[in-house]
DNA sequence: TCCTCCTACGTCAACGTTGACGTAACCTGC
DNA sequence: GCAGGTTACGTCAACGTTGACGTAGGAGGA
C-alpha cells in the first residue's frame, strides 16, 4: 500500500479511500492509484483491514461439518458457500469426525481467525465446547441436530414425522413386521427416527417386536451384518426402514446378495445418487438439503448483522420419493 | 491480552510469551498467565498475529475446485483437508462452477486473506488469474488438469494410460464399434482420454467411426441425448466407452431404458458410488482421489516451506475396476 | 571484589490498514 | 468581500500481536 500511494504520489489514507470506493479522491487521483495498483499487483490485506476496521468483520465464516467427502455434508457445504458468495464472505471448512475434541480444537482454530460466525453440525455427547464459543458471542447456527444449551438458532429436518410416515406407508401396504435399522444412538436424528418409527407402528395398530430394532450401526458394514442376523429370524421382517444413508447401502447390499430385493420392502432416509437406477429404485425419505444449507446461512448472516431476535428451530419439510422399493407388498406365505 | 496481561499483572510480551510456549517466563508467572487467560476467556487473533510474525503465515490454504457437491471434488477436498490438519493449517474453499472469472474472484479472495498457497482445478480456458497470481508467489498446486503455464506443480491421473487401456479391452472382447462419449472439449482430461482412445484403437487395428465420438456433454442431460442418438445409427455401438462420471449416468440411464444394459458394453471414467449394485456393475476407470489429494497437499506445504525445487508434474496411477458392463462381449447379429 | 553471562522480565515500534480529525483550497450567496 | 460550507486531500494513532532490544538482578568465575 505504501508502495503504491509513493508512486501515486498519494498518502496510503487516499489510497484506502480509492480502494474502498470512499468519496474524497478526485476522479484523476483515482485513477493514478488504480494504475498504481495495477501495476504493483497490490493486493488489499484483509485481514490488517479487519483487524483495524470497527465491524472487525473477517467475511468469513466457519462451517464444521462430520464428513466432508460425505455427500449429504458436502451439499450441505455447497449451498452455505453459494449463500455466503453472495454475501462477499468466504467459507472456512472443517470435518470433525463427529469427535468432540477435534469439533472444539477446530472451533478454536476458526475462533483464533476470528470467522464472523460458524455453521455446526454437532459432534454426538456433550456440547460444551459449542455452547463455550455462542457465550462468548459468535454466531451459530447447528444443522442437523439441535443444540442441548439454549439461546441458539438451529435448522433441522422432519425427521420424526417423515419417518411416521414411511411406516405407515409400509403398513398400508400391509406390511406387519417392518424392522428398524438406525445409526448410532447417541444421534438425535437417530433418536427421532426411531420415534418417528415407533410412532408409526403405533398409529398403524402394530406391535413393536424388539428383535426388529438394531441401532448404533456406524458405517454400511456394521448395516449388512445387522440386516443378516434379522433375515435371518425365524419370523423375518417383510419391509425394512432403514434410518440413514449408509444404513440403507448396507441392508440393499445384503437384500441383493440374497435376492430378497424384489419381495422385501425397503425406505431409507436419506436420498443417495443412483438411487433412481436400481432394480427396484429405492423409495426414500428426502431432505432438502439445499433449503437446509440455504436457511442455516441466512439466520447466521442474519445474527452476524445483528438481529437479536429470539431464537429460531427452523424445520425444513423431508418428502417420500416413491421409486418402488417402498412399494412392494408382504409376499403371502 | 491487555486484560489477561493486566489481571496477571505482566507486560502483553510475557503474555505473548506464555501463549507461544516461548521460553523467558517463569513457572509462577506461566501459571499466572494460562489461569488468566482461561478466567478471562481469552484468544488469541491469529491474523494480528500474522500480520506482525516475520513469516507471515496465516496457517491457512485455500482451496478451489469446480463444484464441492460433487463426489469427485468432496472426496478431494476432504483429502486435502486432512493432509493440512496434519499441519495445524485450515481450508478455505470455493466452487468456481468451472467459471474464470467467478474463479479470478475467488482467488483474490483467497489473496486478500492471505492464504499461504492455494490447490486449484483449474477452470476452463484462458489461466491468465492463475498465472498471474502464481507470479506474484503464491505457492500453487493444480489437480485434476495441468497448467497452461510453467513453474507449477500439478497432480493428475492416468487419463490416457487408463484409457487405452480400458479400450483395449473392449478390443480384447471382440468390439469393433467402441463409441466414444466425453466431457467439454476444452477440458485437459476430455482431451486426454480421448487421446487414449484413439490409441487404444489403433492399437487394436480398429479403424475410428467419427460418427461414434460425442464430446463437449457437459452433464447427464446431454450425455443420454448423445447416446440415443448413437443408438439410433444404422450400424450401432457395442460397446461405450464414456469419459465422465455424469456422462457415464446418463448413457447408463438410456441403456437401462431400452434394455441394452445386458447386451451393450460400458467402461467408464470415474467411479461413483453404488456402481457396483448396479445390474451389471459398472466397470470404471477408479482415480485414487485421495492419493491425488495427499499428494496436493503435500506439494503445497512443501512449497511453502520453502522447496524451490523444480516443478512437478504428479501422476497418480488410476485401475480398472472390472464389475461386469465392460466384459459383455459383442453380441452375434 | 569486580566483571561477565544468563534469566526473566519490560519497552518500543512495527506489521497493513482505517477512523478521527485537521487543513488548505475552492465555491456560494449576498 | 467575507462568513459558511464543501471538497480533496494529509496526519496521526490505533487495531492485537511480536521482533529487536534494553535492563535489573542473581549466579559464577578469576
Amino acid at each position: 500500500m505504501r508502495d503504491v500511494a509513493a508512486l501515486a504520489k498519494v498518502s496510503t489514507k487516499t489510497v484506502s479511500r480509492v480502494i474502498n470506493d470512499l468519496p474524497g479522491a478526485g476522479p484523476e487521483v483515482v485513477e493514478r492509484v488504480r494504475a498504481a495498483a495495477r501495476s504493483l499487483g497490490y493486493r488489499p490485506n484483509l485481514t490488517a483491514s479487519s483487524l483495524r476496521r470497527s465491524d472487525r468483520r473477517s467475511a468469513t465464516i466457519g462451517v464444521l461439518f462430520e464428513d466432508l467427502s460425505n455427500p449429504f455434508d458436502s451439499a450441505l457445504l455447497r449451498a452455505v458457500e453459494d449463500r455466503a458468495r453472495h454475501n462477499g464472505v468466504l467459507v472456512l471448512a472443517g470435518s470433525s469426525e463427529d469427535d468432540r475434541t477435534l469439533q472444539s480444537e477446530l472451533l478454536v482454530s476458526l475462533s483464533a481467525r476470528r470467522v464472523d460466525g460458524v455453521v455446526v453440525m454437532a459432534a454426538g455427547g456433550h456440547q460444551d465446547a459449542l455452547q463455550q464459543e455462542r457465550e462468548r458471542g459468535t454466531p451459530m447456527v447447528l444443522v442437523d441436530r439441535p443444540p442441548t444449551f439454549g439461546g441458539t438458532d438451529c435448522v433441522t429436518t422432519t425427521n420424526r414425522d417423515s419417518s411416521r410416515d414411511a411406516v405407515l406407508q409400509l403398513a398400508a401396504l400391509g406390511h406387519r413386521d417392518i424392522a428398524f435399522l438406525g445409526d448410532r444412538r447417541t444421534l438425535w436424528t437417530s433418536q427421532e427416527r426411531y420415534t418417528g418409527y415407533l410412532e408409526g407402528l403405533a398409529q398403524a395398530g402394530l406391535t413393536l417386536r424388539d428383535e426388529l430394532v438394531r441401532t448404533d450401526l456406524h458405517g454400511a458394514d456394521l448395516a449388512e451384518a445387522a440386516t443378516k442376523t434379522l433375515l435371518d429370524l425365524d419370523r423375518p421382517p417383510t419391509a425394512l426402514f432403514t434410518a440413514q444413508n449408509l444404513v440403507t447401502v448396507g441392508a440393499m447390499r445384503v437384500l441383493r446378495a440374497r435376492d430378497l430385493h424384489r419381495s422385501t420392502a425397503l425406505i431409507g432416509f436419506d436420498d443417495f445418487p443412483l438411487a433412481d437406477m436400481l432394480e427396484p429404485g429405492i423409495t426414500v425419505v428426502r431432505q432438502d438439503v439445499p433449503g437446509i444449507g440455504r436457511k442455516a446461512a441466512e439466520l447466521v448472516f442474519a445474527r452476524i448483522d445483528g438481529d437479536t431476535s429470539p431464537p429460531v428451530h427452523a424445520v425444513v419439510p423431508a418428502a417420500l420419493v416413491r421409486r418402488g422399493s417402498g412399494e412392494i407388498r408382504p409376499s403371502a406365505h
